[in-house]
DNA sequence: TAATTCCCGACTGAATTACTTGGTATCTTA
DNA sequence: TAAGATACCAAGTAATTCAGTCGGGAATTA
């Protein structure tokens, strides 16, 4: 279990993408804007959520991406192991068994503590935070500020039959 | 809040003192050869630790370092941030209001988070680490093998009225 | 067809990690 | 008092990771 701020782009975009699920994909140019990441950074991470099933790509103009499975049933933890990728083994485990056999006792206090953080992290899902009344009050307040930049700027009010959203709004 | 291998190795290298604390301070160059980790890193993991009065060192021979507090009173979050020094302000705080005014909602939400990390982190003390049984059994049996080693390989069996104990015990 | 978006790989500067070297200061024991 | 053990301190350095850039596809929609 490690956590840099990689971990919190990705967490942070995630719940992005939880908030506003409902809209259809969210773009990548989006989330860079609004989050101040480089666009090309975050397509390095999103590939990595790709492939651990926890987001899925839509090509294509109205395209972007969405969660890959409810929001109820993403846990912080699976974000930030998919882009940490942190294997992390304590040095001596394998290696040289540090007095005679038995493993040594502070690495095995540590992994202790490691799982306990873990089972923490992994009982926290996206839904929770997201779900909160305050939350969703800024969220929908957003959204319409959002509308009514999208109808006051022209073109393209729908596609697909989902409503565009202005990549203002974050 | 940032979570590393630095951190880790402050944490193990506390739970050292935590369950030696009994047998007067422990030296460096004993956690360097258990943990594997190099005396020169150590002395500045240990430094910033000292600076945070989590431990207090002793010099000249017979000497080392003890826990600043009692284990009950140390906290993985303190050991964790006093190594990883993690302003790690999210980008937009003081920046620009990413909205016209509020603060960004993601950013809200992972200040959120990382609220909850810490109080969790805050909640576990050293001792609750090393005060269950099997880890005092274990920590014990080390110690009569320390002593057994101590007394076969000669001199100064005793410094300052307490029992020297040999480094390999870990 | 043209625009938009995801997708992919290679490269790069900057920061951090982990370590090295070479000292000085303080304490204990002989 | 001398010698050795230990904490303390500062500068430098190789390796790794972070974060970003660049230059292209490939799929989709209007």
């Amino acid at each position: 279990m490690k956590l840099s701020t990689k971990g919190r782009y990705a967490v942070t975009a995630m719940m992005d993408l939880a908030i506003h699920d409902h809209q259809g994909p969210v773009t990548l140019a989006d989330i860079s804007q609004c989050q101040g990441i480089s666009l090309s950074y975050l397509e390095q991470l999103f590939a990595k959520l790709r492939k651990e099933g926890l987001v899925e790509g839509v090509r294509g103009p109205g395209g972007g991406y969405r969660l890959g499975r409810p929001s109820s049933q993403i846990s912080i933890a699976e974000i930030i192991n998919a882009v940490d990728e942190n294997i992390d083994v304590t040095r001596c485990l394998g290696n040289k068994d540090c007095h005679g056999g038995e493993k040594c006792l502070t690495h095995q206090l540590w992994e202790d503590l490691s799982g306990r953080l873990y089972g923490f992290l992994d009982n926290l899902t996206l839904a929770s935070f997201i779900n909160r009344p305050e939350i969703r009050e800024v969220s929908r307040r957003q959204d319409t500020i959002a509308s009514r930049i999208a109808t006051m700027f022209p073109p393209r009010p729908t596609i697909g039959g989902t409503t565009v959203v202005a990549g203002a709004a974050c």
